[in-house]
DNA sequence: CTTATTAATTCAACTAACTTGAATGTTCAA
DNA sequence: TTGAACATTCAAGTTAGTTGAATTAATAAG
């Protein structure tokens, strides 16, 4: 299973240029909705008349609608723009070992519906014809308004590829090893599709509805089967040079610690993850299912519960640090496959070290938040991947 | 001071698509030269006659020059060009807290003059005309080919602004607090000015002309007073929101271990760095004060020496692995202030975990290798940073 | 109340840079 | 010797941007 495509320099020409100015008209009435074509020209270094250009195209293709003429001291008022929430659709669909979820999503990245089905095998065959009924389901009623489709993002666990912590094995997918995701479900669903992991996905998601709007640099770390770290730089997804950027779960925090399943020991995950949570909580008797489980334990206040948190607190913080060293990011945010209140227990339970590039003065964002997406935010974070797509400017192209 | 100029999106037109083609057609030159016309155009997706035109304009320029057909099967035989070495340089300017080093190389990365400075105090006056004295020796007599200057890449230790590791102190510069140092620097030299800390310009270094040739995604770890890590990722050096991206010095990998000047304990930099190397020999009674000496016990196989490496080696193996699984990279590449046979045998000693995603089979590139452009590395990497702006394109622009 | 100023938007002409298709060389293979 | 293959150039043609003047509507000043 290969997902990285290496990206070529490529030319540009009128064509691109204007895909390019697209993108970026776009990206700015995202921002600062609404807004007039003058403040776009200045914001973006292009002429009124090229912006008027663009903007008519894009009311032309239902991406963007008026918002009234607003007078601001003297002048001809501005006729102001705003995104077309109901213009476009996006699909989401994340692959899970036991299940999918599905969720539709429009172009402001307000979610307009969501399913979950289970999953007998992770076969393509099978994985595959989910994913088609899925769509089917979402699409179901919606397409009458002839909203434009703009692709579908597919969340998959990784790591890609065979690599070495492949004996992690509970993340990984069987029966992918030999295709290529991305033309799978391009074929299977008909649309365009980009497939991330399920970390970056959530990250994405933030950027687009949650409490990373207007971040350009920022990191979340992901709670799913294991520990997941998706990064966005200057509003670029990293994925690695193999696309598997970002596992944090197996980074040594503890050496000679706790023996975690790839073999090594010390492992971020085997403190803080569903799994660590899941084997303390075993030793103590007591099995959790769903993420829901966790919550009412949390609820009732489970001494064992409790003491996991407090364990994994410090590897959680040790984490923070390196990321906040490594990445110098605007934020931390921390989400997935956990109840809000745990989440927030961790991080009000975070002993985060003076000595980090993160702890400086006049800082505008807290260094680590909870994000706002909720449990399905990998699945938002599909479809968000591919609105992200359409209004984040590119140079590069796949090859 | 404050080194991360924002980046604004901004649109593009006819003058900024030129622009961009022109560093396509460049960098295309210079990773498969010589290369005819044609091949350009199918790799860069531009028509053949976009790309004549262009290296007909980079020709005037003197930044191409023609290097003879060569018949390759049938047709009418290719005029291959490749960068005319002589016809740009740039400046590079490494700032220490105790030197100024300088070093002047051409559109190939080939290094033409090097030269240092003594730094009394390193207040702004006193920096800015050691730099401006650089400048004037490094062109001296080299400027009369009417060689275009494309600008300097000045290079300071991190990290930038008010952060909580300034503690560390040994890294930092006096005086800087309140000032722009690109506009300082712009100003002082007369040509355009980029700045970046060690580690990120040694990287570039390496990029140009060393082992990282033709790679887009790697990573550095930089022996300079601490210990840095650079990271290019898809081609774009990584910074970081507020500049400060690769702290990795400051990365805890033996919690409850050596305390480090920053105020935690068990920091990277207390067991793998110069710091540490000089404070293990400090112990047993020895000083050090340049490179040659390290390098001279090494010969002399001096015991202390071995046993820091000894104790350095499993800190930097976790390092090595943690970078692996964050970024993902092709691979890792170690250099700095540290004498090339106690790098090799660093990397020789190095016990890298299996659980990595970089534990992959069918690798063309070795996990971890010795950089090649050994000690003067930063500064020639200052400016490496400016041959690469000139040739890698963007399409944000600064604020 | 009238007039001047300010600012957004549109109109019309202009321009830069890319694409396309035909023409021109050159070499290799039949 | 001839034709296929390929690089390069030539000459339009096209796209999408810029520029400067004209239009419109609001506020501020007289």
């Amino acid at each position: 299973m290969k997902i990285n495509n290496p990206r070529r320099i490529v030319g540009s020409n009128a064509e691109r240029t204007r895909l390019h100015n697209r993108q970026v008209v776009l990206g700015h009435v995202r921002e600062r909705q609404p807004i007039g074509r003058a403040e776009i020209a200045r914001i973006s270094g292009l002429s009124t008349q090229a912006v008027s250009n663009i903007i008519a195209e894009l009311e032309e293709d239902r991406l963007l609608i008026e918002a009234g003429r607003q007078s601001e001291g003297r002048g001809l008022p501005v006729l102001k723009y705003r995104l077309n929430a109901d213009g476009a659709v996006a699909l989401g669909i994340e692959v899970r070992p036991d299940a999918m979820f599905g969720a539709l999503v429009n172009l402001e990245g307000e979610t307009l519906f969501t399913t979950r089905e289970a999953l007998s095998d992770n076969a393509p065959s099978t994985v595959v014809s989910v994913a088609r009924r899925i769509r089917a389901s979402a699409l179901e009623g919606r397409c009458g308004k002839a909203q434009r489709i703009l692709g579908a993002g597919v969340v998959m666990p990784g790591p890609f590829g065979k690599v070495g912590i492949s004996g992690a094995g509970q993340s990984a997918l069987h029966g992918w090893e030999e295709s290529d995701p991305v033309a799978v479900f391009e074929e299977a669903l008909d649309m365009p599709v980009v497939v991330e992991n399920d970390a970056t996905a959530a990250a994405v998601a933030e950027r687009v509805r949650g409490v990373a709007t207007g971040l350009r640099t920022f990191c979340f770390l992901y709670f799913g089967a294991g520990l997941g770290l998706g990064v966005v730089a200057e509003g670029e997804v990293q994925r690695g040079a193999f696309g598997n950027a970002g596992e944090i779960g197996h980074v040594i925090v503890r050496p000679g610690g706790r023996l975690c399943a790839c073999g090594n020991h010390g492992c971020l995950e085997t403190y803080a993850s569903r799994i660590a949570a899941r084997s303390k909580l075993a030793g103590a008797g007591i099995e959790i299912g769903s993420a829901s489980d966790i919550e009412n334990l949390y609820k009732a206040g489970n001494a064992h519960l409790m003491e996991w948190i407090e364990e994994a607190s410090g590897p959680l913080s040790q984490a923070v640090g390196l990321i906040e060293n490594l990445f110098d990011p605007e934020t931390v945010i921390l989400g997935g496959a956990m109840p809000d209140a745990v989440l927030d227990h961790l991080i009000a339970t975070l002993d985060l070290p003076g000595g980090s590039v993160a702890a400086r003065a006049g800082r505008s964002t807290p260094r680590v938040q909870r994000g706002a997406c909720g449990r399905l935010t990998a699945a938002l974070g599909g479809a968000a991947l591919v609105i992200h797509d359409t209004i984040t400017p590119r140079i590069a192209a796949k090859t």
